[in-house]
DNA sequence: CCTGAAACCTGTCTGC
DNA sequence: TGCAGACAGGTTTCAG
């Protein structure tokens, strides 16, 4: 699910409301439950039940594909989803989701709950978040992040294109979708040495992601199959997922290809490769 | 620096 | 209906 759009949006629900559930800032923890030890991936779990209980929640905030928890006494909590980790505020006396995998009760009657069906999502407790978030690249919607930034992040790098717009520490938040949707937006072909782009074409794919991830919030991520959220991106796929159906833009098979480990769908006459 | 493979997991879908 | 295999929005680690 959670590439950069469907993380804001979560992190939205719970700073603002929404999902079915008010705000959770404010909250206090009443009590914490590890039901999947491996989920805590610091401290361990029954200190990450013990150091959570008692703190409040004082706001909620993203940064790439974390989600941060901020407490009180200097606490957060971070939260990656990885491919199938959601984040729900339930009734405490409602059923617990199939694959919960950790919760928070809360002070209101209220519950946080982390469910998760494949166990490859994470949290931290941690009074140093800066220790994990470090790593990361820019954030791709900050105002700084400008065409020239971005021209600065691929500079020298010889890789093929897809694979540093999956690279978390080149950029933040974009994942497969919105990688392969922009480069369709821009043009690329996701097999481009990334050194090789021309300033127009850097400029073209700073268009692209800006766009591609504004457009994702604006209809609160993408829902597909059975992971299904509410949000409505999924509809605006020019070519995730649409391998052998025709480009909108000219009619040519979308094809796909593999990447860096991962499915990689492009229209070969808007994104050719420059040779001819 | 770069690529590919494997590992961490469960669930769904397709084809035989 | 059963079953094998491929596939899935992510990241880390290791070999070459």
């Amino acid at each position: 699910m959670p590439e950069l759009p469907e993380v804001e949006t979560i992190a939205r629900a719970l700073r603002e409301g929404g999902r079915g559930a008010g705000p959770i800032v404010h909250a206090r923890v009443r009590s914490a439950c590890v039901l999947w030890p491996p989920t805590v991936a610091e401290p361990g779990p029954r200190a990450f039940e013990r150091l959570a209980q008692g703190r409040v929640i004082t706001g909620v905030a993203r940064r790439g594909k974390y989600l941060l928890l901020h407490l009180d006494a200097g606490w957060t909590a971070l939260v990656h989803l990885r491919m199938s980790g959601d984040l729900q505020v339930l009734p405490t006396e409602a059923m617990l989701p199939r694959h919960t995998r950790l919760y928070w009760d809360l002070d209101d009657g209220r519950r946080l709950v982390f469910d998760d069906p494949r166990k490859f999502g994470r949290w931290w407790l941690t009074q140093n978040p800066q220790s994990i978030l470090a790593p990361l690249g820019p954030e791709p919607l900050a105002p700084d992040f400008t065409p020239q930034a971005l021209a600065q992040r691929l500079r020298g790098r010889r890789a093929r294109l897809k694979a540093l717009l999956l690279d978390q520490r080149v950029i933040a938040g974009i994942g497969n979708i919105y990688a392969d949707e922009a480069l369709h937006r821009a043009g690329l072909h996701p097999l481009r040495p990334a050194n090789t782009l021309s300033p127009d074409e850097i400029a073209a794919l700073w268009q692209a992601l800006r766009q591609v991830l504004q457009e994702g919030i604006a209809r609160n991520g993408a829902s597909i199959d059975w992971m299904y959220r509410g949000g409505e991106f999924q509809n605006e796929f020019r070519v995730y997922g649409r391998a052998g159906q025709l480009c909108y833009t000219c009619g040519t098979p979308i094809q796909r290809v593999r990447v860096a480990q991962r499915s990689t769908h492009f229209c070969p006459r808007c994104q050719p490769w420059p040779s001819e």
